[in-house]
DNA sequence: TTGCGGAACATGTATATACAAGTTGTAAAA
DNA sequence: TTTTACAACTTGTATATACATGTTCCGCAA
C-alpha cells in the first residue's frame, strides 16, 4: 500500500480514537516526517486529505488543528452503499427486492442512462426496511452493457459489492441531485408513509472509471426518517 | 497569484468554454508542463483540483478524461452566499429583513453556537423573494465577539461580503445537515407556503480559519423550489 | 515598561529527479 | 495469422532542496 494513504490512515484512526486531544495542534509536519521516516511531501499529501475529510484544518505557521468530529451520523455525501450505510446503523434493517427485470429503455430512461431506443437495461426495485418500518424505496437502472447479469441473491445482498468485485468494475463519480416531490402511487404501496404528503429523492447517475455513465438511481425517503449531513469548505 | 491555481483557473475556463471537446484526453502532463513553462508537480496539482471539483476524470496510464459537464445549477454544495447564487439565477431576486437585534443567547442556542448562557449573539431573520415569491426564510446567528456590529444595510446586501472584506473574517468550513420539517407558524407567516405541508431545512454551523464557531444558520426552503446539487467521489 | 526586530519555527509553493505501474501500438517471433 | 515482447508513451509515488510567507516568542533598545 502506499505510504501517503498508511500514514492517513494510522493518523485518522487516532483521531478517531481521540488519541490527541480535541482542538490541539497535530504534531508539525516536520515532527511527523521524523516519525514516519519519510519525507515532508509525502506528510503533507496525507495531511491534505484528512483536511478535506474534515479531520484537521491547516494553519500557516500554526499547524494543524484536530478539528471536533461529532461524528456524521448519516453521510449520503459520497458514495455509498445502502449495506455499508447498514453496519453503521444500531437498529435492525432489511431489503425487500420487489421488482427485477430485463427492460427496453423507454423515452424517460434513454436520457437518464444515455443508451439508445430499445436497449436492454435491468431494473431493480427495492425497499428497505428500518426498525421493521418500509422508510425508503430503491429504483435502480443499470445499463446492460455493463452488468449483463443480476440475480434476485445478489439484489438482496449488495449489488455493489457484486459489482465491484465480481464484475470488476471500477466506480468512480456520482452526480446527485436531491428534490421534494409528491408521493407517487407506487411509493403509496410500497412503503410506510403514515399519511406524510412528500418523499425526499436523490436522483443519482453513478460513473465508471472511464467517464462512461451505467447506473440512474432514484432513492426515495419518507421525509421525517431523511437527514443528509455534509461537510463543506469555502 | 499562484501558478498552480492560475493554470486551474485557465484550464477550467477553458473546459466551461468548451475549448476541448467533452470526452476527450486533455493534453499530457508533459505537455502541459511544456505550455505553461513550469514543472510537472505544478501541473498535477492543477490537476488534481480540477479532478476534485468535477472537470476531468484521471486514469492511469492514459490521460485526464474531459467530464461533460452540464452545468450544476444550484449548488448548495461548498459555502455559498445567498447573493452569489443569485448572481447565477436568471429570476429576480430581492432580500427582506424582517428582524434584526442582539440577543442573550437561550439554552437551544448556547448548544448549537456554543456559546455560554446570556451571551450576547446577533439574530438576524431574512425573507427570500425570488420572482415574486417568498421561497426562503434564513434564520442567522453570530458569535457577537467575531461580529460586533450588524445593520440593515449590510443584512440587505450581503453579510458575508461585510464578515469577509471589512471585518477580514476567514470563513473556512461548514458542517451543514438537510432535514424535513413541519412549517411553523413563522414560516407561515413569513413564506407563500401555497398549502404546502413541509419545509426543507438546512442546517449550518459555520467555522472561521481558527477553527472557532461563528454562526449557527437555518436555511428554510419551500419544499418544490428546493434542489440540492452534488457531485461526489468513492 | 514598552515596543521593535529578529531568530526559530510553522506551513505554502516550485522545482528536479527517480522509479513504479498502467496503456497502447508495433515489430518480431511462433 | 496469431501471439508475444518490448519500446514509448501515460499517470502515480517518493524524495530532496530551496525559498516564500505566516506565527510566536524572546531579548534588546528606547
Amino acid at each position: 500500500m502506499q505510504k501517503y494513504l498508511t500514514i492517513y490512515h494510522d493518523l485518522a484512526k487516532k483521531i478517531k480514537a481521540n488519541y490527541w486531544p480535541k482542538s490541539t495542534m497535530l504534531p508539525s509536519e516536520n515532527e511527523l516526517t521524523a516519525m514516519y521516516e519519510t519525507s515532508r511531501e509525502t506528510i503533507r499529501k496525507a495531511l491534505n486529505l484528512l483536511a478535506q475529510e474534515g479531520f484537521i484544518q491547516k494553519v500557516r505557521g500554526k499547524g494543524s488543528v484536530i478539528i471536533d468530529v461529532n461524528k456524521f451520523d448519516f453521510p449520503v455525501s459520497g458514495i455509498v452503499s445502502f449495506k455499508e450505510l447498514a453496519v453503521n446503523l444500531k437498529q435492525e434493517t432489511r431489503t425487500i427486492v420487489s421488482e427485477l427485470e430485463q427492460v427496453e429503455a423507454d423515452k424517460q430512461l434513454q436520457s437518464k442512462l444515455h443508451v439508445e431506443k430499445g436497449e436492454q437495461v435491468w431494473k431493480v426495485v427495492r425497499v428497505r426496511e428500518i426498525s421493521g418500518e418500509k422508510i425508503i424505496l430503491d429504483k435502480d437502472y443499470f445499463n446492460s452493457v455493463y452488468v449483463p447479469e443480476l440475480t434476485q441473491e445478489i439484489c438482496a445482498d449488495s449489488i455493489y459489492h457484486y459489482l465491484e468485485n465480481d464484475l470488476q468494475l471500477d466506480i468512480s463519480f456520482a452526480r446527485k441531485e436531491i428534490v421534494v416531490e409528491e408521493p407517487t402511487d407506487e411509493d403509496r404501496e410500497l412503503l410506510n408513509l403514515e399519511g406524510y404528503s412528500n418523499v425526499v429523492v436523490i436522483k443519482s447517475r453513478v460513473y465508471l472509471d472511464d467517464t462512461s455513465l451505467f447506473q440512474y438511481t432514484e432513492s426515495r425517503h419518507r421525509p421525517d426518517k431523511f437527514r443528509f449531513v455534509d461537510f463543506a469548505r469555502r
